[in-house]
DNA sequence: AATGGACCTGGGTCA
DNA sequence: AGCAACAGGTCCATA
């Protein structure tokens, strides 16, 4: 288990409002830590008046970075509701949290009657997975992929979650050819419709939507396809209702939670066997809520960045079930009993909202294969005019859609030329963000 | 065993 | 201003 430093934080981040240095005891674990220290995001006007109920995770930024964690696909329950600060929830909880210099606080503002106070903090440890060292996994993973050495340094803290694995289930369920702010509102919607309501209990500053747990499979037994359909899921409507009636008959949340136990091949195996789940869905739901920390879900951005980098001859290939186990197989070999871990930092600095963050890697291949051939000569005069061309500077905003459907168009050229230009800029020294991001 | 098409919907791109 | 292609896949029908 993560334990936070005794230090005090920064002087600058200590908030100066009186109301903010009363001395509440904060209880963090099981050890009270001094308010006085509670830092300026924490109290900063505009959303807590107090310090009442904040409590530290005890995570430093290299063990969790809230950007890097609830924004990136593992899980659609949280909405950023400020800079670096966001409201989802967890279980039974609605959990307020935001990111400190070198630390996370949260606070309860909303739960369920049976949702007991004294749990909260353990209810937080598990779901952010605090037994688990990311920062020292990271220090072997570096060591044993260059490609992972660099990239990291910007995508600090990405650390995985432990959710529920019914939510998890259908969270995923619904993101099969689909993209993540419409499964955003699909869960959303799903969980209003028919999840329990929680009551707030600091309502005093917050003034956004009610928040609901996740529906259980027999709230979800009560909706039908049309239900469904008529809330946006489209031809995702069957999958629900086809996956509900299943896992209901095959004992429901406790058959799902005995797959925690067994190996993650049966855990697999099994969610195949619900419709609408393929290997992806299945990996993203074992690795994200039954700790199979192994697993790697395939999909075309990891397909992608493993041609790259790991497997060059499946480079074109169709993803199928075959060369998902392929992929799968060569993140272990090379990232170990955590390679979902390490893949999920990956898969991160593929998105196309990260790109461009490292300094001539993804972002020097998305402006190449926007501009194609024009380039492939500019690459032959070496790595600083490669520089040039792909606008080390920030000024080029060639991204997304327009690059991937290029690719497609240009085909094995622009591949050829990708890596080309992606080895010459591994020989380019890159300067890693700071302590600060 | 592998490949190709269909499938709902909507936010972001491009002409 | 509209539109088409696409999106963090899965299922089903074919050779």
């Amino acid at each position: 288990m993560l334990r936070s430093t005794a230090r005090p934080l920064l002087n600058s981040t200590i908030n100066a409002r009186p109301s903010c240095r009363e001395y509440h005891l904060i209880k963090h674990g099981s050890r009270p830590v001094r308010p006085g220290s509670l830092p300026n995001r924490v109290c900063s006007a505009g959303m807590a008046t107090d310090c009442a109920g904040w409590h530290l995770l005890g995570t430093p930024r290299e063990e969790l970075r809230l950007e890097h964690t609830l924004p990136t696909g593992q899980s659609f329950r949280w909405r950023e509701t400020g800079d670096d600060e966001y409201i989802g929830v967890i279980g039974q909880r609605v959990v307020q949290i935001r990111q400190l210099e070198d630390d996370v606080a949260w606070r309860i503002i909303g739960r369920a009657p049976q949702a007991a106070e004294a749990e909260d903090t353990a209810v937080l440890a598990d779901y952010f997975n605090l037994s688990t060292p990311l920062a020292d996994l990271v220090r072997t993973w570096s060591a044993s992929c260059d490609h992972f050495a660099r990239i990291q340094p910007y995508f600090q803290g990405a650390r995985m979650l432990r959710q529920d694995p019914t939510e998890t289930l259908f969270q995923f369920l619904c993101s099969s050819n689909n993209h993540i702010s419409r499964i955003h509102g699909m869960v959303e919607r799903l969980c209003s419709g028919w999840g329990t309501r929680l009551p707030l209990t600091r309502s005093d500053e917050y003034g956004g939507p009610a928040h609901h747990a996740f529906p259980t499979l027999d709230q979800l037994a009560a909706v039908s396809e049309a239900d469904l359909r008529a809330a946006g899921f489209g031809y995702r409507a069957r999958f629900v209702t086809g996956s509900v009636a299943r896992l209901r008959a095959l004992g429901g949340e406790a058959w799902l939670a005995t797959l925690r136990a067994g190996p993650p091949d049966v855990a697999v195996a099994a969610l195949c066997t619900l419709p609408g789940v393929g290997p992806k869905v299945a990996a993203c739901a074992a690795l994200f809520s039954l700790d199979a920390h192994a697993l790697v879900p395939v999909d075309v951005h990891v397909l992608a960045l493993a041609t790259r980098h790991y497997l060059p001859a499946l480079r074109g290939k169709a993803l199928t079930p075959a060369l998902h186990a392929q992929v799968q197989a060569a993140f272990v070999a090379r990232f170990g009993a955590h390679a979902g871990w390490a893949h999920n930092t990956l898969f991160i600095s593929e998105l196309a909202r990260y790109r461009g963050r490292v300094p001539g890697t993804t972002r020097a291949e998305e402006v190449l294969l926007a501009r194609g051939s024009e380039v492939a000569e500019e690459v032959d005069a070496g790595p600083d005019a490669c520089a040039r061309v792909v606008g080390m500077d920030g000024s080029d905003a060639s991204t997304g859609k327009g690059g991937r459907a290029r690719r497609k168009r240009k085909g094995g050229a622009a591949s050829v030329a990708s890596s080309l230009v992606e080895e010459q800029m591994e020989l380019a020294p890159t300067t890693p963000p700071q302590a600060a991001a």
